[in-house]
DNA sequence: CGATCGTTTGAGGTTCCTCAACAAGTGTGG
DNA sequence: CCACACTTGTTGAGGAACCTCAAACGATCG
């Protein structure tokens, strides 16, 4: 009975779904386009025409709100599909935030069309869909943490297992404090010294900066898992 | 160039997608069953056979954590799927909330069968779960919100904006404090608190205390609106 | 070399959580 | 019918967690 929580916390399941390619009928309508750091791939507001996915880099998906703070609403790593199913404009922002950030561009009419014709792709699509779901649902647990250190080590999680399963206890961070205390809607300050908290206590490494050695797995999703 | 913006916190569209049928050749799959207060309509960990709507009366879709808190992921109103794409078991417990609550039930397997040969009801799902990803995204940004009287102002506008369009400025709320208080992560006497301090201010009057009449539905924006 | 950015640490103030008490409404059994 | 327990909602007091402001340091870049 454990087999599916588990799936809650480690979803390897979901990131091999994410990670792999569309289908062929869909990979031909796309175009591949490159990034700056920095440089937005959309803006808010902008007509929705296109669908996007990550071939290679991050990006950050984001919005400003009244009070002049920017909530990061999801980072978006290679295989991720975005800016789907939005109405006519898009709701956020996505930006680059590495070098060399790769983007395949999907028509939106096109793909639409192709997906009442081609079962495969519909499968597909709402799959995909699926899959946003339980990771927007997994997120909303996480923002609803209330302790900062617990939402700092289940976002480590979050990022250990959304990277490559070979390097799953060294998570390189392609995000400033800056973007994780907007993700995690905490102050910057509050990163860091969760963060230093975290190191201390012997549950993670900073090799550098941006590049965390996860030491105690359990430490870092104390409280944070789902009882059984 | 607001249009779309004016979406994202009244989500007049989205309500009519959501409170409308299924296609005939859907609905003609499911059983309606009726449930009492409190009752599990499903349980945490339960094989996910089937997808849900609520027909009449209210659910909470929730989360219990290893901290002994009860996380609500959702409150579910009359037309509103659940329980869709969630691999082999359910991750949450669904629970009716008011007497007379009534669920129908569509058995998965003959669904997707149904969704890969009908491209209407492919469609339709696809258009369900690219609904559902805008609602939880504006969920991540109510749960994102810092101060607790943002949350619970943001809360009664997301509850007027799901209520028939008739009552949009008197919200009758089916839920307790408590399932408030589990749903915006905050502790019931902060909740208790916010409604006060929004009533001293005259944002809104209490009739009963689950019953809200919206005066001032700015106020209750206060800084929780998107920036453009 | 100065400027800017990213990161960390400290000090003080604010918000919210916890514990406690109380009032009002509801149901139950004598 | 009333006494009682229980639930639900509200308010107060004290303490913990976090935010804000400030400062310092290293790295990067022009």
């Amino acid at each position: 009975m454990n087999t599916l929580s588990a799936e809650v916390l480690c979803p390897v399941e979901r990131k091999r779904t994410l990670g792999r390619r569309l289908p062929a009928a869909m990979e031909c309508l796309a175009k591949v386009a490159r990034c700056k750091t920095g440089e937005p791939i959309y803006c808010q507001e902008d007509p929705a025409h296109f669908w996007y996915r990550i071939v290679t880099g991050a990006a950050r998906s984001c919005v400003l709100l009244a009070d002049g703070r920017r909530q990061i609403v999801d980072f978006l790593m290679p295989g991720d599909l975005f800016g789907v199913g939005e109405g006519q404009a898009h709701l956020f922002s996505v930006e680059a935030i590495i070098a060399e950030t790769t983007v395949a561009r999907y028509p939106r009419r096109r793909v639409e069309v192709l997906a009442e014709s081609d079962v495969e792709v519909g499968r597909q699509l709402r799959e995909t869909a699926f899959n946003s779901i339980m990771r927007l649902q997994q997120r909303m647990l996480l923002l609803a943490r209330t302790r900062a250190i617990e939402k700092v080590g289940s976002f480590l999680i979050e990022m250990a297992d959304r990277s490559s399963p070979a390097t799953e206890n060294t998570v390189a961070l392609p995000m400033s404090r800056y973007d994780i205390a907007d993700y995690l809607a905490i102050a910057v300050e509050t990163v860091s010294r969760a963060l230093t908290q975290l190191r201390q206590r012997g549950a993670i490494v900073l090799d550098s900066s941006r590049v965390v050695r996860i030491i105690d797995r359990g430490a870092l999703q104390e409280g944070c898992t789902v009882r059984h």
